[in-house]
RNA sequence: GGCGAGGUAGCUCAGUUGGUUAGAGCACAGGCUUCAUAAGCCUGGGGUCGCGGGUUCAAGUCCCGCCCUCGCUACCA
């Protein structure tokens, strides 16, 4: 039976994750879980913080942390914005936390080497006396050869955007201490991307199947691929397996490289806490899952060339990536989402303002699926309003007050001689709508989303045609059974908004009258003329109330 | 510097392999309705598709040049 893995990139825990971080790789992969669930099928969604490189290091030392307790930190952090968006994952490590992690990081490295895909080398790099370390990348600071301003970093220079030889670096200093660098031989690992392009990944990658924006990413990637460092000289990571490092000291792997590994160990870590360790490798080694990474596009590299050669260089049966739906940037009005530069909103006080499943919906109908796209407070403000209140919400609240008021709050009654008539003048147009999770599982959110509103616009104009308020002073059997139509027809739209509104779709569940939870429902479908009733008419109703009160205009942004 | 994306109605954006009068939502105007969250329904106005060339019977859609905006550049999706 065909199985879904679907990861989200790991964020990295070293600060709180912003809508950009959502849009991208989070919530478009939750709302593809909860579909497919729905849908019948056997999904794992598998996620956790990267907790390993050199910025961490910086930032913990900043902040006068251990490391292990600052990652700590951003990873309850992190995962409290996932909670608060209604983000479930079935698991959710970290790479630093995760038991299973460190060996099965080692392992790859071990298998990669002993296949021939690693390739060992001596160079110089710049090594602080003083605090007795190599200075990898950002630790060294100094003077750009190429446009002579200070502040260049050991791996790009802000002012130029040169990518920085820290060995050409005029006066390079120690970030931390300042003293000056002196050049010493070390050791490191490389990953033999060109001969792993050559045995298969090349290949591969030319023949898959990808979507527009990411084949069109990729397409440059593989004429120059560089053989890459995946070891540094640090303490804070995965160290570099004993039987491969031999004389080397204090060495671990590059973050980048056991990052992805992640994937992997957090599903044994999941697996062996359910009591069944081996099963991990039904989800990793059958060639019936499909391997779903959600990303963002400057992942691409990542996710569709140096991991899945990862992958193949171990010969393990490692299944490739399925699908990479990488998505563009999403911007925060007129500018990039920007931790460093302020240009982020404050959460806990956005939410107290604003809806979480509002700001979820937004999102989603919003997506940066094709080209970048922006976050808009005035935007996410008439969405609410014409989409979400003055459409589905309304249409919900009119409907349900009006049988409160009028039938006892009980379902209405179906007379045989309407059912045909209403039937055509609701599905009719409905049908010719469609199902939103056509949408879903081709990745097109945002169409997705917009077609559960249009759905939602169906049953008003039936509403507006039938008049059930005139119509049951005239034929109130008429009535009654236009008003059981609109019931069933709302019953249906509670399961369509499952993936899309979790929250809101359980509490008009309830309002429905329903038991149980929504989620747990199979996925509706389209409705079908003969199977799509299913009240008997005389079920008791619950409380009507309104999902998305109406919202005032945001004050203007001080911006 | 290298690479990439985008410039389509007032605003936010859709526009498959080039093919009839260029679409949606919001906003705006007029009409209808009153069950409902000043919500709903119907109709309408509005665009020489960034600029200049080219290919073609036919280009928003392909090619060349230019202008503008933005992003990535491997440790912020």
């Amino acid at each position: 039976m065909t199985r879904y893995l679907v990861t989200s990139a790991l964020p990295y825990a070293n600060g709180p994750i912003h809508f950009g971080h959502v849009a991208g790789a989070y919530l478009p992969a939750d709302v593809y879980v909860r579909t497919l669930r729905m849908l019948g099928e056997d999904v794992l969604y598998v996620c956790g913080t990267d907790e390993h490189g050199v910025a961490i290091t910086i930032n913990a030392e900043k902040a006068g942390q251990e490391y292990g307790e600052y990652v700590k930190h951003w990873h309850a952090d992190i995962k409290q914005t996932f909670d608060e968006l209604g983000i479930e994952f079935d698991v959710f490590s970290g790479t630093s936390q995760c038991a299973q992690h460190v060996e099965t990081s080692q392992e790859f490295f071990t298998q990669l080497d002993a296949n021939g895909f690693l390739e060992k080398r001596t160079t110089e790099q710049l090594f602080c006396p003083k605090d007795e370390m190599f200075l990898a990348d950002r630790y060294v600071v100094g003077t750009c050869y190429s446009c002579g301003k200070p502040g260049a970093r050991g791996d790009e220079c802000p002012s130029c955007g040169t990518w920085i030889d820290p060995l050409q670096l005029t006066e390079p200093a120690c970030k931390l201490c300042g003293t000056t660098p002196e050049r010493k031989a070390t050791t490191h690992w490389y990953l033999d991307l060109p001969k792993l392009r050559d045995a298969k990944i090349g290949d591969w990658i030319q023949n898959h199947e990808w979507k527009p924006n990411v084949a069109a990413f990729i397409q440059n990637l593989l004429d120059d691929v560089p053989q890459r460092a995946i070891t540094r000289d640090m303490r804070w990571g995965v160290p570099v397996p004993s039987e491969v490092s031999g004389d080397e000291q204090d060495k671990v792997l590059y973050v980048w490289f056991d990052a992805p590994i992640g994937y992997v160990s957090f599903t044994k870590e999941l697996m062996a806490a359910r009591g069944t360790p081996d099963a991990w490798k039904d989800w990793w080694q059958s060639p019936d899952t499909r391997l779903v990474h959600f990303i963002g596009k400057d992942n691409i590299p990542f996710h569709c060339l140096v991991f899945p050669s990862m992958l193949y260089g171990v010969q393990q049966d490692y299944v490739m990536p399925w699908q990479v739906p990488a998505n563009e940037f999403y911007n925060l009005a007129g500018g990039k989402f920007s931790t460093s530069e302020g240009r982020t909103l404050d959460l806990d006080t956005f939410f107290e303002t604003y809806d979480r499943e509002v700001t979820r919906f937004y999102i989603l109908s919003t997506l940066p699926e094709t080209a970048d796209a922006e976050f808009n407070l005035d935007n996410l403000v008439t969405l609410n309003n014409a989409a979400l209140a003055g459409n589905l919400g309304n249409l919900i609240t009119r409907v349900l007050k009006f049988i409160a008021k009028n039938n006892d709050n009980q379902v209405p009654q179906l007379t045989e001689a309407h059912r045909e008539q209403y039937d055509t003048m609701m599905l009719t147009d409905c049908g010719e709508i469609g199902d939103p999770a056509e949408w879903v599982t081709q990745y097109r959110f945002r169409k997705a989303a917009e077609t559960l509103i249009a759905n939602a616009s169906v049953a008003n104009v039936f509403m507006q045609r039938t008049e059930p308020w005139a119509l049951r002073k005239t034929d109130p059997e008429a009535a009654a059974s236009a008003l059981n139509t609109l019931c069933e027809y709302i019953h249906w739209l509670a399961r369509w908004m499952v993936p899309f509104l979790p929250n809101k779709a359980q509490a008009l569940w309830e309002m429905l009258g329903r038991p149980g939870k929504v989620a747990d429902q199979p996925w509706p479908g389209v409705p079908q003329r003969a199977t799509w009733r299913s009240f008997e008419g005389g079920e008791a109703l619950g409380e009507p109330a309104a999902l998305f009160p109406r919202m005032d205009a945001p004050v203007a942004a001080d911006a």
